[in-house]
DNA sequence: CCTTTAACGCAACTGGAGTTCCGTTATGAG
DNA sequence: CTCATAACGGAACTCCAGTTGCGTTAAAGG
């Protein structure tokens, strides 16, 4: 009983296919940054990419699943890096990237309803982690610098120290409402140097 | 022209329309932590607490509003806060228990949904932000406290350094997933106190 | 260039979340 | 106790998100 047919668009990923899936994706994140993750409408979607709502059915098949699809991609293109020598100027480089990003008008709204897709529905969440451990990574080497330069000691977890950073952002984002400033993105990258400077995030 | 009529349930609250409120808002409540906030049908909360679904929808209109009452309600409720006589062991204490109620098998997940609710719902997202600067003002006696004996700098906001105890933990909740165990706790409450003690939550 | 069929798109259909109607219960005031 | 009406509850209805059926377009292989 062989009757296991491959996921629509993996058989002929060319042209129209992948021009499909561009404009769907970008059609998205628009409705998520405008209308968040609950009113979102699939066929709406499909109306904004101008394509036919049965395919966009077909394809992710529920909201959380073009969410999850949206991450995956969003995975892919990396955030350029600042090395100014210093963990402290690392990180608060690192903090206020961060801080534009989420009270920036389109990502900030994009970003919540990404963390709200995935929570709810498991494979969206998967997808969710994996976009954030690449992020993470691609900011470690900031940590690992810091600790050859003998800055912070050794055995120093960077996905924790990396995590502390962004952290309080987030909390402001989605538990106490309060405004992500610069100073509030300049206070989180100094407590959590500070704190990985005194030994806090030893694994 | 007033034909402005106030809302159900304000003029007569007493027995029955109290009853009713309760049951809903308990059953709201296991439905949230069972099934997550998408996945919520009014007429199955109002099936749960065994009343007509029409009064669910007169009284609340939207999964969001029954939400936003859900959350006036818990905030009514306080918790015991623990005084042990240092900042470290009260805000340990403090870590302790925002980890246990995140890795709760019903608090958890309910955790989780009234945060994405709020993330949804501009309403239910001002219920949310009262919910955690009342819950955040319970605990601030702890950091005033820490201040009069001298163990941080006079200026350290308490609401800052009360937040940056709980963000890494709703960080891992939310954002990576990874597990929310007791050390995780201890690590928070102990980078909290470190970065407070050198003036890194000074407003 | 020709063939096969994956993938798309239109239009008709369906199921269930949310609404409306109206009769019933019981709260709170006099 | 009695009365007016706030609030509840059952059932029928509406509307639209999501599905299905089928014909059309174009990707990939020869």
């Amino acid at each position: 009983m062989s009757d296991e047919r491959p996921e629509p668009g993996t058989v002929r990923p060319g042209g129209r296919t992948a021009k499909v899936r561009e404009a769907v994706l970008r059609a998205a994140g628009d409705a998520l940054a405008e209308d968040g993750f609950d009113r979102l409408d699939l066929a709406e979607i499909a109306r904004r990419a101008g394509v036919g709502k049965t395919t966009v059915y077909r394809r992710w098949g529920t909201v959380p699943g073009l969410v999850a699809d949206l991450l995956t991609e969003m995975a892919e293109d990396s955030l350029p890096r600042t090395e100014t020598g210093t963990l402290l100027g690392d990180l608060t480089a690192q903090a206020r990237l961060v801080q534009s990003t989420l009270s920036d008008a389109r990502q900030g709204p994009l970003f919540r309803a990404l963390i709200t897709a995935a929570a709810c529905d498991p494979q969206t969440a998967d997808a969710l982690h994996r976009f954030y451990r690449i992020r993470t990574e691609e900011w470690a080497p900031c940590v690992t610098a810091a600790i050859e330069r003998g800055e912070i000691p050794e055995g120093t977890s960077p996905a924790e120290l990396i995590s502390a950073v962004s952290a309080p952002l987030y909390y402001r984002l989605l538990i106490t409402g309060t405004p992500i400033d610069q100073p509030a993105a300049d206070r989180a990258a100094q407590a959590a140097v500070t704190a990985a400077k005194a030994g806090a995030f030893i694994a």
